[in-house]
DNA sequence: CGTTTTCTATCACAGGCGTGACACAAAACA
DNA sequence: TGTTTTGTGTCACGCCTGTGATAGAAAACG
C-alpha cells in the first residue's frame, strides 16, 4: 500500500521544479515562491519539506553532484580497465567520459547552466563555497585520473606536465561548457566534441 | 578654470564604483543604492548622471568593453607585424597579447569578475545578451586573428583546422579566467601562463 | 542682477523577497 | 475510537528594491 505522499519523492519534484527554473530564469529570480510555482505547490507545503531557502538550496546543488557522480563512476566501470582496450580507442573513450562534463544534450545542458549559476553566486555567496568548491576539485580529481590512465597505458605523448595538462583540459572543458550554454548555436555539441577529441588527439601527439 | 564638477568624470566614478560592487559583493547584490554609496553619492544625484537601473548598467559594461578593446588594440600595434620578429619570440608575443583576456593582476581580474558576472546575468536577462554576444564574439574574432598570424608566418605546426583550433583557444581563455577568478590559488596566473604557454607551444608542434 | 539649468537630497509608493506564526485538514498510529 | 504526527494553506511582518515626484541648493548664463 503506497504511502499517500512520498516525502523523498516531493523533495526530488521540489529540486527538479528549482533546475527548470533556474534554467529557464536563471538563479536570481529563483526564488520559493517562483519554485513552489513551478512545482504546482503552496508555499507553506514547500516549506515544510525545506524550512529555509539554505536548506532548498543545498539539498538540490547536492543532488546534482550526486547525480553527477554516479553517472561518471558508472561510466568508469563500465570502461573497466583502460589497457584492455586498444590503443585506438583509448582516446574515444577518455573523450566519452569527460564529455559527461559537456552540454552535450539536454540533460547535460541543464546540469551544465544550473552548475554555472551556483558557482557566479558561490564567489560572493559564502554559503555555496564548500559545494562549489567541491565540485571543482573533483572535476580537478577526475581530469587528472583521465590523463593519468592515458599516460601510464602509454597512449600520451611522453614528458607531458601532468600539473599544467591537468589544468588545461578542465579549463577547457570549462570553457566549452560556458560557451556551449552562452552560445550554442556557435559551440555546437558536434563542435565540442571536435574541439575535445583535437585535444585529446594532440596530447597523444598523433600527427 | 576647472568646472565644479565634470558630467563625464561622474560618470566614471560611479562606473568605477559599480565595478567595485560588483567585484566585492556579486552582480545579485549590485543594487543603485550599493553603488550610490561606494560612490559616496546620494541616490538622488547618481540618478541625475544615470536615469535608470539599466542605463548605468549598459554604460557600465560598454565602459569595460571599450577600455578593454583599446589595450588589445595598444597591443597590437605594439606588437605590429609579426614576421618581423624571430619565429621564436612569435609564440611569446601571441601569449601575451592573449593574456590580456586573463586574470594575472588586480586590474584584468576585476575585469574578468565582472564580465563572467555579466555574462551569467546576460543567459536570462535580454537586457544584457546584446553586449555579452558582441564580447563573446570580439573574443573570438581575436583569437582567430592570433591563430591566422601564427599560422601564416609558419609558426603553427600545418594542417590544422583553424575553426576548430579557434574554438579550443577561446574555451580554453575562458576556463582560465573562470578557473582564475573561482580558484586563484590553484589556478595561480603563473599556472595560467604556463597553460597557456604549453597550449600554445602545442599547436607550433614543438618536440 | 535675475533667470535658467544643473545638481543634490529626501520622501513615498508598489512590488518582491524570506520567514515566523497559526489554523486546519489529513493521514498515521495506538 | 481518540491522539499524534504530518501535510496544507493563509496571513502578516520587516526588509530591500527601482522609481516617480518634488523641493531646495548651487552653478551657469544673459
Amino acid at each position: 500500500m503506497p504511502k499517500v505522499v512520498d516525502p523523498d519523492a516531493r523533495r526530488r519534484e521540489v529540486v527538479d521544479a528549482l533546475f527548470r527554473v533556474v534554467v529557464r530564469d536563471g538563479l536570481q529570480r529563483t526564488s520559493l515562491r517562483a519554485v513552489a510555482g513551478e512545482a504546482g505547490l503552496n508555499i507553506g507545503s514547500l516549506r515544510h519539506y525545506f524550512a529555509s531557502q539554505q536548506e532548498l538550496m543545498d539539498f538540490a546543488m547536492q543532488s546534482m553532484l550526486d547525480g553527477l557522480t554516479d553517472r561518471l563512476l558508472r561510466h568508469v566501470e563500465h570502461i573497466g580497465e583502460l589497457s584492455r582496450h586498444p590503443p585506438a580507442e583509448r582516446l574515444r573513450l577518455a573523450a566519452g567520459l569527460l564529455a559527461e562534463l559537456l552540454p552535450l544534450d539536454e540533460r547535460r545542458r541543464a546540469e551544465v547552466t544550473v552548475f554555472l549559476d551556483f558557482n557566479a553566486a558561490a564567489r560572493t555567496n559564502p554559503a555555496f563555497k564548500d559545494l562549489s568548491d567541491q565540485a571543482a576539485a573533483g572535476a580537478r580529481r577526475l581530469v587528472r585520473r583521465v590523463l593519468t590512465r592515458l599516460d601510464e597505458s602509454g597512449t600520451l605523448r611522453p614528458g607531458r606536465d601532468l600539473d599544467i595538462e591537468t589544468e588545461r583540459l578542465t579549463a577547457l572543458l570549462d570553457g566549452l561548457g560556458l560557451g556551449a550554454v552562452r552560445n550554442p548555436d556557435v559551440l555546437s555539441p558536434q563542435m565540442c566534441t571536435a574541439v575535445l577529441a583535437a585535444h585529446l588527439g594532440d596530447l597523444a601527439g598523433e600527427g
